[in-house]
DNA sequence: GTGTTTTCTGAAACCGTTTTCAGAGCTGTG
DNA sequence: CACAGCTCTGAAAACGGTTTCAGAAAACAC
């Protein structure tokens, strides 16, 4: 009978249908909240109508304003239009969703500044727990937000940090890619990798690699890094009388990309003369020359155990921080044909 | 002197602050909000002092509940695996950032439920504004939701949703398409779309392939959609004596890809036989083949404008729902190479 | 010196929830 | 029938802020 178009009224709250159904505050707390069976049969059903029939949605903000439970968790990424990152978002966001969460994305575009501001939000925001994908510099900052809430770490490690880590077991990956390349017969290697500004996992690749083929003196191993002037030291690789068959091992998409561009401008056939296996799988490698080799990472699942980290730790899992190393899968392709 | 380690403490409060600077809670809610002039520089030097000591930061959740002002904006993505919808939130979360507004991301991996629960999420934070890139399905959720707050339409319309809307002007895109192709001399099209699934955009680009070659007599068209027969469909428009050179029009990144898997399955070299171009441009395309000739959207400026949008909405402006149509732009490459 | 503004400040109410606490009804016992 | 022990309910106090309102102090006018 007295119904009001719901549009004209601004948000129906908890008062509304406390109201109509002619009850306490509290009873429709008790009702909407996990004290359902306090509550009397005829009592939740006259609140379960009144909700129904005023479109009631609880109000997320007031509830954890009182109870310290926002339901929102934060992603700080350094880079969102690397597809690696948008792979282990789209896990954490899959799990997150499952688990009744959602998630504040922040995109730091590589720019500490950018990292100060998202996490003084974040912060701001009560979030419940952090997954973090940056260079974490801040580390102050970090280590502050820490002491409040849980916080993974995916791919990079950030120096004193004690907290949990997700990511690839980098050393493996590399060996899988030396001895790939060595069975099929590449003996002069060039590492490709993106400027070391401090990012772990990068450091660690490299430093696997540099290690691994000092172990092996039938290899020939350097490495390059993507600056200004690769492009010259990439042809004086490829011009270099070879010891070997040659081939081109990038430790991420990024320097695939790069690379397979400067290749393709040489007018160096794809991938006749010079190997390529790549660290990371993207979903063109197969149409690019005879297909490129990669290292495909479990992006999905590193997500989706970041965020399984921090739900553990959410309810009081209070143990010694953790690694998870997940290997790699060795996707072969032409670009690694067998030499002699 | 009473400086306790301010780790041990939960978290430190307006009231804190308050205390320390001997001055009401009023105070320091006009120091940290618009109302600063207000407060003598006795006072607001105290409690910046106690702010800096007691590293306060005000609780966002706090602020909205009373204020109705939570700065943040949510995103329904339909997709968040492909790059246009990554690309395009790359442009909302830099507009977001330089405004002071946080992002929430939700992703429904094109699922009707999803995007029910999501909107419901949404709802109970309090967002202040939604860019939306979704089926749409829900159209009363959305409608409920859009007599709230502000809400702004991403490449595709939704039925009934009276609402601003930014994206690509379609027609426009699949005219200069066909105009490159004619004069490169082609002259049987196969146009490839993923499956209609009610996309506005998807349509639009279909019907405009459709209606402009209708007005081509010297053209061949037909328009294919990437089910499960597809292949043995491309197959037989490859094999059928052609009555001019023969090119695929693919209507996204998605059907850009499918058709070069199969085309490199089938052996067919790129692109000697057959012409390519691709609505949407990818960072790949200049690698395969010959290079893929595409026609790139907007897609940081598409990002900014609903952004910017929701905002002028946010701040009042009540006029009609406006459309933003942005043209594409056309980058020539091997895929289109000439033919008599 | 009084009266009127103006400027600054704090008390208290409020935003929409949860949670504590006390009390109102019952039921069962001796 | 008095008493304890349940079960259910609502009033009221949080949560961490903002905002209204009224009053104190200072500035100005006469």
């Amino acid at each position: 009978m007295s119904s009001f178009p719901p549009s004209t009224r601004s948000r129906v709250t908890m008062n509304d249908v406390a109201d109509l159904a002619g009850v306490s505050k509290a009873s429709v707390s008790r009702f909407i909240g996990e004290d359902r069976p306090l509550l009397s049969d005829a009592i939740a059903l006259r609140i379960e109508q009144a909700i129904q029939t005023l479109g009631y949605r609880p109000n997320q903000m007031a509830r954890g304003l009182k109870r310290g439970r926002t339901r929102l968790i934060g992603m700080l990424l350094a880079d969102i239009r690397n597809p690696y990152s948008i792979a282990v978002m789209h896990g954490v966001e899959t799990a997150c969703r499952r688990h009744g969460y959602s998630l504040v994305v922040c995109n730091t575009d590589r720019d500490d500044e950018q990292e100060r501001l998202h996490l003084e939000a974040l912060r701001s925001y009560n979030i419940e727990g952090l997954i973090v994908n940056t260079l974490g510099h801040h580390r102050d900052e970090l280590r502050d937000l820490h002491r409040e809430l849980p916080m993974v770490l995916v791919d990079r490690k950030v120096d004193q940090l004690e907290s949990d880590l997700v990511g690839l077991n980098n050393t493996t990956a590399v060996l899988q890619a030396i001895d790939h390349l060595e069975d099929s017969g590449y003996r002069d290697i060039l590492f490709v990798t993106e400027q070391q500004d401090g990012t772990s996992s990068r450091l660690e690749r490299r430093e696997a690699f540099t290690s691994l083929l000092a172990e092996r003196p039938q290899m020939r191993g350097q490495v390059l890094e993507t600056d200004a002037e690769f492009g010259t030291r990439l042809k004086a690789f490829l011009d270099a009388p070879g010891s070997g068959a040659k081939a081109l091992f990038t430790a991420n998409g990024v320097a695939t990309l790069t690379c397979t561009r400067l290749l393709r401008e040489m007018g160096c056939p794809l991938f006749d003369d010079i190997g390529l296996i790549a660290l990371d799988e993207l979903d063109w490698y197969p149409l690019v020359g005879t297909g490129i080799t990669s290292l495909a990472q479990p992006t999905h699942e590193i997500g989706v155990t970041a965020f399984e980290c921090l739900l553990n730790r959410l309810r009081g899992d209070e143990a010694p921080s953790r690694h998870f190393d997940f290997p790699a899968r060795l996707i072969i392709r032409g670009s690694t044909r067998k030499r002699n």
